[in-house]
DNA sequence: GTCTATACTGTGATAGAC
DNA sequence: GTCTATCACAGTATAGAC
């Protein structure tokens, strides 16, 4: 692998780890076991490096959040429930390789103008997306005769999706990822169930045994 | 005022408004007009600082979640959502105050054991509150024959008192605090109204109400 | 209690040899 | 591309005069 991306890797296992001001590039240069000029030559310090890294998961998260859930080919199922959770699930993931930009949030939004405007346009973009979502499993219950509604449920579902990391991570401490990523997936479909009726105890149930094929999956 | 105090008073805005990270033990001294060599006379560094202004408003919030919504004696109204409104808005008050502490929270609490060992324990507690808040309620629909439904909302409600004022600000920055405290306790609320039914609506009706009452009694 | 002086530390950053 | 050597600086902390 490039020196250039070894270091990327490296720096965001660091940050993740410690906390991103607790980094520095002396730290990322020794982990690595190269020198600091060598990855002076690499990166303009820390901040390109941060720059960088949120550049592609910038890229990475918007590409997906941004594809209409109607056309995400690659979940390869049309049950709503089913194809709600796996698009959740591969949002997660790739947030929690980045975790940082989310725990140091507001420190990092404070200091670089370029992650500010980002995250919010995440942020807006994860807002659209829960709505699609929360219609498309509340279409049998037709909860758009209220649209507030929808927009209650949509922020509840974008709040859990943005902060979830954090607040688990203090909750039940030293977990597997997908053990965090999969009660967080839960947690943000659950703000529909309330509105299912009777149907929101086969609501749960389904996402046991969706969860259940999923580390089946995994693990084999 | 005692320089102590004020030593105090003007760090918390600082971190509040700056990001406690990026605020030295200088900054405060220049922001007072004080030496720095003053200010190590008051408190031990930073650190010092820091826990003094945590101890206090450790006690303060977990004195508030502590008590048991029956025996809150100083909202005066029997009224089972005006009390949870009004409780809510006096924490989130003192939340707001001093939010650096929640929008810095992960830093805070890896650098920091007691502060880390203080907010899991704020934590639990307004679990616990929520759980109380929650259950009164919802009294009329009798949501207890599901306890890990109740468990859930709960975790809903905790989560939005935690991470509110973070989440709001990147939402709709710059506003008034109250305005801000306001969407906060009603988006908190919010989460036990589907359960509601058909009271779903006099529900947000006598939210909306009860807030007007707040802010012509504070403009008074 | 408050000040000025100063020293120590870690980090960010660069020049120039290999 | 990679290294060593070195610098500048901010933040922290202390000693001792007033």
């Amino acid at each position: 692998m490039k020196t250039a991306q070894r270091i990327l890797d490296t720096a965001a296992g660091l940050f993740n780890e410690r906390g991103e001001r607790n980094v520095s590039a002396s730290d990322v240069a020794l982990e690595l076991d190269i020198s600091p000029g060598n990855l002076y030559y690499h990166f303009k310090g820390k901040d390109g490096i941060l720059s960088a890294l949120f550049l592609s998961f910038y890229r990475d998260i918007a590409g997906m959040l941004a594809t209409p859930i109607a056309d995400t080919d690659f979940l390869e199922t049309s049950a709503p429930l089913e194809r709600s959770w796996l698009f959740l699930t591969v949002i997660m993931e790739a947030m929690y390789a980045h975790r940082f930009f989310y725990l140091n949030m507001t420190d990092l939004m404070q200091r670089y103008p370029d992650i500010d405007r980002g995250m919010r346009r995440l942020m807006s973009l994860k807002r659209r997306a829960s709505r699609a979502l929360a219609s498309e499993l509340l279409a049998p219950v037709d909860i758009t005769a209220q649209p507030q509604r929808l927009d209650h449920i949509a922020d509840s579902m974008t709040m859990t999706l943005s902060y979830w990391l954090s607040f688990d991570q203090w909750m039940t401490p030293s977990e597997h990822p997908q053990q965090v990523i999969h009660r967080g997936v839960l947690q943000i479909l659950s703000h529909c169930a309330p509105y299912l009726g009777d149907q929101a105890a086969d609501f749960y149930h389904e996402c046991e045994l969706i969860n259940a094929r999923l580390l089946d999956a995994g693990s084999a």
